[in-house]
DNA sequence: AAGATTACCTGAAGGC
DNA sequence: TGCCTTCAGGTAATCT
């Protein structure tokens, strides 16, 4: 499940090893992924040389350009997307589009078909993600506190709404309410400003160490060379339902909060 | 308004 | 070549 970490390790991987080349071609086997036609996308990027590459939360976002202008394609790899090169390898049934960068090809694939490939207006604040918050590693305590203060759904279902903060996804909002030490069904009217604080201070401090270490394979997550990630030997909490705490030794236990399976240690991690 | 629920997809796992 | 149900979770749409 890319969230943040993940997709920053794709988009430096892009970056270093792609920006500069220009796109020749655009393999599209499946449409269902783009929002526009695959006509409009190829007419758009074909042509033009990949000049940056941005992430805003788990968004990504390819900036490319030539003499008569420049394009933007946003890319969210949702549950099962990746973005991978690899020697020799040959597309199976879920490669839905291959993208030929000077005769690099560039995959593009996603078992569950729900990650979207779409043209945008601006390669760091397009129109289309503007209900989206600041990143999660971006925002500073005092709009943080300000956008979530007065919440009175369940933290957990807040720290997973991207237009609050963008970037977090199930696993990292169990780690990170883990280390700060906050049962997921608190709500954050009831918490302290410095309860707060250090939610926001152990959700950055996950990310990027998660970061550090290539992101989390859980399911099907690969980098861009098509490795896993190291960090899922780090996790404290997510996947461990029914094994003991790292701190204390309590069993740490699962529960239903916004949708999601969320554990969590009931001792480390009090309901109020 | 804000919170809660469901649809979109496929594959793995488990019950029988 | 077993069939069926449940679960996994990011986001948008739809409900209360």
């Amino acid at each position: 499940m890319p969230e943040l970490p993940e997709v920053e390790n794709v988009a430096r991987a892009l970056s270093d090893t792609m920006v500069g080349r220009r796109l020749d071609g655009l393999k599209i086997s499946y449409p269902g992924v783009l929002v526009q036609s695959p006509r409009t996308i190829r007419s758009a990027l074909i042509g033009k040389t990949l000049a940056g590459v941005h992430r805003h939360g788990k968004y990504l976002i390819l900036e490319f350009i030539d003499d008569s202008g420049s394009a933007h394609l946003m890319i969210h790899l949702r549950m099962t997307g990746q973005i991978f090169i690899l020697d020799g390898y040959i597309p199976d049934k879920h490669v839905h589009l291959t993208f030929n960068f000077e005769g690099c090809p560039v995959h593009y694939r996603d078992i569950r078909k729900f990650g979207r490939l779409e043209l945008v207006d601006d390669a760091v604040n397009p129109s289309a993600i503007a209900h989206v918050g600041p990143d999660m590693l971006e925002i500073r305590l005092p709009e943080w506190r300000r956008r979530i203060a007065h919440r009175t759904a369940p933290i957990k279902a807040i720290l997973l709404d991207q237009s609050i903060a963008a970037g977090l996804g199930n696993i990292y909002v169990d780690e990170s309410l883990f280390l700060a030490g906050v049962h997921p069904l608190r709500r954050p009217r009831d918490l302290d400003p410095a309860t707060l604080a250090e939610v926001l201070r152990r959700a950055k401090q996950v990310l990027r160490l998660a970061i550090k270490h290539g992101g989390t394979t859980f399911m099907n997550f690969t980098n861009f060379h098509g490795k896993p990630g190291n960090f899922k030997t780090k996790l404290c909490v997510y996947g461990r339902s029914g094994q003991s705490c790292n701190y204390c030794g309590t069993t740490l236990r699962k529960l239903r909060v916004a949708g999601r399976s969320s554990v969590f240690c009931p001792s480390c991690q009090p309901e109020s």
